[in-house]
DNA sequence: CTGAAAGCGCTTACAG
DNA sequence: CTGAAAGCGCTTACAG
């Protein structure tokens, strides 16, 4: 005789409404019930009920009850690159914020790649997750992955990196304002040509509205904007190295240099004194975001702090809010700005 | 006569399994398979329905299916804080290996609070995740809660700050054997007299490492270990900056600073400048992590690569394995070490 | 090759 | 105040 020991799938080991059901003698319903504190139930059952569940180490399954209610109690966040420094502050944010509505955040990266981008949009939107937090990838051209949510009744707001086209609730920096103070800031300290080191050009509405405020930034002070002095270093640091290579030999008068982020200012920084030009002696440099570079570099970087944190964790209060319809968000004005400030540092310093 | 017009509900947007079989006219079960290619379906059958999910945008869902089969295809990440360059750069390594593997993350940050650490192993143990992956918080001191997991049989894999107490599978960084490398390295430049700004004294391993190697390379090269040369500056600037303001009044003969991370390596190297010491001139710094800063301070700081992405990576990829309880991972040495190397630049030159 | 049925763990209208 | 039943969207042994 053969004896054939079966092992138990040994999956299941999480105690279940069932199970204190079963150790009390009552029913699944009353036992859900008294958990969620209904008014009907008796005090007694639900404090007996109470201590079994915290003796059986009860958790509740939440992707069950999700199931049920049509409710994830999960918020997706989709971005660009986690380990950048701008959007792993926008993370902590959304984090700390959703931590205290009670809800759970999942991340994806796209790479900067819109495919990627569609491909997590349509992931998270069959059940995942509640609502979705994004910030466009520097590629996206298109966005008929993000009207499908809206179709699909998803609820969606934009951070950041957002889309004009987009018909959705959008939390940005003052990157308008922000550029317009640091500019101006610029021009005081007597610089009179002033380049500019550009975003990516596409649909991303923050590198748009940075040139814009220091394109009106200038006009303001009767300073013409020449588009020669402009080059598009999209986010990359090597173009920036030889955008800054390529303008100081061509004009040899400019006393300015603005980058669209921190990252591109401080490689304008340490490519200016490669070449021996003084900073901020010859040439004032400003960057934007405030990374944490920009305390290092020497001479410290003049740039605006733009509070990634404080974006995250309104984007994330906004969509929780969307998902509970909770109109008590204000009258909805579409777009939220958060407060951007200049910060004066060496850089600039005349 | 009153008509009362009852909204519908409206939350149920998605198209389901059971929509696809009625516009079919076939059954709830045949389209589940056909969806899976399962082999015992009709070609024609499955293309039909392929077709028509296509039509109809039909996107499955995964809660429910998890919950059919005890799977949620997602993974729970607990770190300390997100936007930390190093946990950054460790989570977008997460979020890579399991979007391979089309699994989901979920993202907790338990800011240095133990307590935030328990509520979010708890909240992820009932069905929300298959598998965990920690980093332990700066004032661990107790681990019942992880070993609450284990007992519940949730794949638990500890990364970077990890516990020895702990029998569960570890992807840490080459602490020990980087702190050797770059003690030494120091030690042939000619430092004779080596201070270390040393991590927090908890239980967290990998701050008890770095201090062990930095002790064994003394050592080894025939110089003692000298404990008024140490400073627990846990992982904070501020006590960096007192404690180096400290040991230069105390001895003036040192000539070698090494601290437990770039943050504080960078932080010495600026009190020093502020002291009017020279570096590496008089004393020579070194910090580990290769944080983006260190190729921005001047000089720039000598440390170890220690590859964060990679170390996230890996342990997304064991976690997925044990949760397949796939053993092709090799041997399962408890511990998986990331290789990390010596990084030479302007802070040690002599 | 396909379908009906049971069930994952929960919630909630409906009865009593 | 409590329970039985139906059902969220899926999967899968069991029948045919």
């Amino acid at each position: 005789m053969i004896i054939i020991f079966l092992t138990r799938p040994s999956i299941k080991v999480a105690t279940t409404i069932k199970d204190i059901a079963h150790a009390l003698g009552c029913s699944p319903s009353t036992v859900s019930r008294a958990l969620h504190d209904h008014p009907q139930i008796n005090e007694d059952t639900k404090k007996a009920i109470r201590q079994m569940a915290k003796k059986m180490n009860f958790q509740i399954n939440q992707v069950a009850a999700g199931l049920r209610k049509h409710k994830t109690f999960c918020i997706g966040v989709i971005v660009p690159s986690i380990s950048n420094y701008f959007f792993s502050a926008t993370l902590s944010g959304i984090q700390d914020a959703a931590s205290k509505r009670q809800y759970q955040v999942l991340v994806c990266q796209t790479n900067e790649s819109v495919v990627e981008e569609e491909r997590y949009a349509r992931a998270l939107s069959a059940g995942r997750v509640d609502g979705i937090l994004l910030s466009v990838s520097m590629d996206s051209q298109k966005h008929e992955h993000l009207t499908d949510l809206l179709s699909q009744k998803i609820p969606l707001v934009l951070f950041d990196r957002t889309m004009d086209k987009l018909d959705v609730f959008k939390v940005e920096a003052e990157d308008y304002e922000g550029s317009v103070r640091v500019t101006e800031h610029m021009i005081k300290k007597g610089c009179k040509k002033i380049a500019y080191l550009a975003g990516p050009e596409s649909l991303i509405n923050n590198s748009r509205n940075r040139l814009a405020g220091y394109c009106d930034a200038l006009k303001n002070n009767g300073m013409a904007f020449d588009k020669s002095l402009m080059r598009v270093c999209d986010f990359d640091k090597e173009k920036a190295r030889e955008a800054v290579k390529e303008l100081m030999s061509q004009y040899s008068d400019i006393d300015g240099i603005y980058a669209v982020n921190d990252e591109l200012a401080v490689e304008a920084i340490l490519t200016l004194k490669s070449l021996g030009i003084a900073v901020p002696g010859q040439v004032c440099v400003s960057g934007f975001g405030n990374y944490p570079i920009a305390e290092i570099v020497e001479p410290q970087l003049t740039t605006i702090g733009h509070n990634p944190y404080l974006i995250g964790y309104k984007a994330a209060e906004r969509i929780m809010g969307e998902i509970h319809r909770d109109v008590s968000l204000g009258n909805d004005p579409r777009i939220e700005l958060v407060k951007s400030s200049l910060i004066e540092r060496g850089s600039t310093a005349r």
